[in-house]
DNA sequence: ATATATTTTTAGACTAGGCTAAAAATAATT
DNA sequence: AATTATTTTTAGCCTAGTCTAAAAATATAT
């Protein structure tokens, strides 16, 4: 039986391997758990010690099989509750991830399964992110961000980078929500700021909004 | 901000104040959590310090006003939960308890309350026993024992004392469920068992049995 | 190739929450 | 009232998970 602990930093190594796929770093782990390197480094030997990643001291790690369908398992229970949230008891997309933490801790193959059943079998959660099934298999979404975008792209907005409360707000105040459909109409050399239209619409973006917004073409 | 044990330490307490109003000991408590009398002392400590229960050296302890309103807020997530794994997803009675022991600990007000409204504010869990309101106020629910009855005494069948899983499947086993009417029939002297009428069956009950069954008149 | 910088690990400390064994306080019996 | 039994607390040890500071390994730059 894993800690709480220990879900989260698989969880975090997890995220980690989608931009480092050649192995995580314990520098890189520890910013991301915001904490010190040399708790990572006893924190990795448990792990290890587990099965659940492979690691040679000195040169990184990496989840192993069973480490990934744990993560995923984790992942799967924290995007299943935040539906629930949302479509159940009608929190709003800025709320749910600080509760679905909490929430993805909760030990029961039963209740993850009954609750995916209840929710109709949902495929993506309220930040646009894919639903593990049962087994841990999930689509690959092609998606690219505002900020790599040319002029004159065209798709949808299917997803947040950050889905912080305070960049999730921005985007509420903005109109701008999951789903609209987008064109890249201008992007200012200076700054990197983009002119797009969004749900008939045209407003400015700062680069560092448009890094954190995923356009599917 | 209370950690899953001293969270369960207080659930426990408020649970024996209902048989020791006039304060609890180190050994009960430290029978009810299956531990030890010197890790109750250690924890008491904690829980005095924070204000939660009145305790002077060997003389035991009691909730203190906000001690109190704490358990009855995790014993109201508790008996929520029960009702939304039983209601929306379909669980059985006796699986419910095990689940919601990690449930109750989620952290979030407006869950509790949100969840609250969804299930339509009900008033007991699936084993009969009253879900405070979001002020805490739960009604005392008059019952007796079956074990406590005398022939001739009719009544309903509205809970359970213990909640087992094993208890409970015995339960379901020989049909005696929630809400039945009941009518006791006989009571043998020797062993002290029941017989008593149930929904039109007639059938015998031992008296431990009988001991964790309530009936209402 | 050597010196310097960076990263990683180790060593030792601290807190929370358990434990056992012994001491102290209280309760029960003679 | 004194002795014995029981209950409660203390003292000291353990593990998990964190930290700081120092040592060791690796990477980078002369
Ligand atoms: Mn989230
Ligand atoms: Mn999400
Ligand atoms: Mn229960
Ligand atoms: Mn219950």
């Amino acid at each position: 039986m894993l800690t709480f602990s220990e879900e989260n930093h698989l969880k975090a190594i997890f995220h980690l391997e989608r931009t480092l796929p050649n192995g995580v770093s314990t520098n890189a782990l520890a910013k991301e758990m915001e904490t010190k390197a040399s708790s990572i480094t006893d924190m990795i030997k448990k792990l290890s010690e587990k099965k659940l990643i492979n690691y040679k001291k000195y040169k990184g790690f990496k989840l192993s099989q069973f480490g990934m369908e744990t993560a995923i398992a984790i992942i799967r229970k924290h995007r299943l509750w935040e539906v629930f949230l949302v479509e159940k008891l009608n929190f709003s997309w800025d709320e749910v991830h600080e509760v679905a933490e909490q929430l993805e801790h909760i030990k029961s193959e039963k209740l993850t399964n009954k609750l995916d059943a209840f929710l109709s079998y949902p495929k993506i959660d309220p930040h646009g992110d894919p639903i593990p099934d049962e087994d841990g298999n999930f689509p690959k979404i092609a998606k690219i961000l505002f900020s790599e975008c040319q002029v004159g792209d065209e798709g949808t907005f299917i997803g947040v980078k950050d889905s912080s409360p305070i960049f999730l707000q921005f985007l509420d105040k903005n109109n701008i929500c999951l789903n609209a459909k987008v064109k890249i109409l201008q992007k200012e050399a200076f700054d990197l700021s983009l002119k797009i239209e969004i749900n008939n619409n045209t407003i400015m973006v700062s680069h560092k909004t448009a890094s954190n917004l995923y356009l599917q073409s």
